[in-house]
RNA sequence: GUCCCCGUCGUCUAGGGGUCCAGGACACCGGGUUUUCAUCUCGGCAGCAGGGGUUCGAAUCCCCUCGGGGAUGCCA
């Protein structure tokens, strides 16, 4: 069994790429199969190097190995479609002989008005040069660049058994008519060179997105007048936006890469993006990866359209980070730390993993580090609009001016024990009342750690520091 | 327009004629824990697109309508 990726490297590896990919590899490690990666860079315009490595440094830190295809120096690959012209261009001179092909001197207008005709009669679009001999294309060419199309056969039905769709009919008389197969400037087009890559590449399971289930038949006809093998189909359905449009960038992230850079884990986007429109029997969801690859069965997966739950995979990022080991998550916490400019260098690595082991569970993603950490890397804090809200009421400003006057007679030992409850026994508060403007004096924000852990890491000086910079400001 | 695919809580889904007054998860709301927020934990809200059939019985089968998505000459 062999399977493939074949992305076009016309942008950065987008989620419902990825989700591809991630089956594919899910499937191939299941079943023990090849992995091709075809790089599809027949658009000359658009393809750019840049997307091919990009694209490719994605799957692999998502985890997705692949045995055959760009840089795997294998003894295959690289596979890139632009680099086959030579094969392409051999199966096109038989197509034409056979008569599978021709030649179209139409003018677009030309074209478009046959179509409009076709279609008020409703009959099937034929092309009007469909039938010229070889000679008179040859004629008719005269050094001229024109298009060469496939010439679909007339009423033939065309079935096949797809793993997820199950058995889908088309008609040949109703896929839109001849299509083009080589661009007027000699490039061969997607459709045709799929039926041919696949082939030569020996795949034996195209899975795929439902964007490509209706180019089905054609490859199909293509492989048949080639004679070429004809794989298996796994048509994914679409992974859609909130409002259930195709997913783009206006409904939130789309690129894999941002994700990476946001602190997701690899692990978990590939849980979520398995789990997508499938689910495991017991309804268990954070699935590791050998569970994941011993449960996962394409024909669970189901039809319809998924919608990109974008909360839903944080959820599930939190769950995994929740599974490393202090230091581990603490390694993988730092290069997020150095982005946010704390001075992580100088602290000790105790005093590290303490702070980490303090604020890992209110992070569902490495990034989120940042905000929880200020507290205590920052010598003062400026509070937030609901700190400062809450800072400006009358009874808090009574808590910062006793404050002030307990941390002067406490120290680094006594501060613990001192201040909180120094500061409830003077103003008689408790609960709500007593902690937010405590927390909100001294971390500068409403939420976050345990107070009393937070405290002997943040340290006397610091806690003065903060108390001394409110009383100045409110009181 | 034509063809193809799809339609269970807001979202991801289980369920494929009786065990379903439809189960789980995310989100949301409420209780408990935390002298505070969060975490954790317990509980709640909420759905078979609509209409016809078939059947003793339909979320499950058939038909129609509606809705969404995709493809339809030089994107993949």
């Amino acid at each position: 069994m062999r399977v493939r990726f074949a992305p076009s490297p016309t942008g950065y590896l987008h989620i419902g790429n990825a989700r591809t990919a991630v089956v594919n590899h899910l499937i191939a490690k299941k079943s023990g199969a090849d992995y091709i990666i075809r790089i599809e860079d027949t658009d000359k315009e658009r393809s750019t190097v840049e997307s091919e490595i990009s694209i490719l440094d994605d799957l692999r830190w998502l985890g997705i190995e692949w045995n055959e295809g760009p840089d795997q120096d294998k003894g295959h690959g690289p596979y890139r479609q632009s680099e086959r012209d030579d094969i392409y261009s051999e199966y096109t001179k038989k197509l034409l002989q056979s008569g599978h092909a021709f030649k179209c001197f139409c003018t677009n207008e030309q074209v478009e008005e046959d179509k409009k005709e076709a279609q008020d009669q409703n009959k099937p679009f034929l092309d009007r040069c469909r039938n010229l001999t070889l000679d008179e294309q040859d004629e008719l060419c005269a050094g001229g660049q024109f298009p060469i199309k496939f010439k679909v056969p007339e009423g033939e039905s065309i079935v096949f058994d797809d793993k997820i769709k199950e058995r889908v009919t088309f008609n040949s008389s109703n896929i839109g008519g001849d299509f083009i197969i080589v661009r007027s400037d000699g490039g061969a087009v997607y459709n045709y060179i799929v039926s041919i890559d696949d082939a030569l590449m020996k795949i034996t399971h195209v899975i795929r997105g439902e964007d490509h289930l209706s180019n089905t038949p054609k490859q199909i006809l293509i492989a048949k007048a080639l004679n070429l093998p004809i794989p298996e189909y796994a048509h994914l359905p679409l992974i859609l936006g909130s409002d259930k449009k195709k997913l783009s960038k206006r409904h939130g992230i789309t690129s894999v890469d941002i994700y990476r850079q946001e602190g997701y884990l690899p692990e978990a986007l590939m849980n979520y993006l398995g789990l997508l429109g499938w689910s495991t029997e017991s309804g268990e969801e954070i699935l590791e990866f050998d569970k994941l690859i011993s449960l996962f069965e394409i024909s669970n997966i189901s039809k319809s359209p998924a919608i990109f739950d974008f909360q839903k995979l944080k959820w599930m990022n939190g769950g995994y980070m929740k599974k490393y080991p202090l230091a581990e998550i603490t390694d993988m916490f730092i290069p997020y730390l150095e982005k946010a400019e704390f001075d992580v260098k100088s602290m000790s690595r105790e005093k590290l993993e303490n702070i980490i082991s303090i604020i890992r569970n209110s992070c569902e993603i490495l990034s989120d580090v940042a905000k929880p950490a200020a507290i205590f890397f920052n010598d003062i804090n400026i509070p937030d609009d609901e700190g400062d809200a809450l800072l400006n009421e009358d009874y808090s400003k009574d808590i910062i001016k006793i404050a002030s006057e307990i941390i002067l007679i406490l120290n680094e030992e006594t501060v613990l024990a001192g201040l909180i409850p120094g500061i409830k026994e003077k103003t008689e508060h408790k609960g709500k009342k007593l902690f937010h403007p405590i927390r909100a004096m001294i971390t500068g924000t409403l939420t976050g750690p345990e107070l009393d852990l937070a405290i002997p890491v943040i340290g006397y000086d610091n806690l003065k520091k903060r108390i001394e910079y409110c009383k100045e400001k409110y009181c």
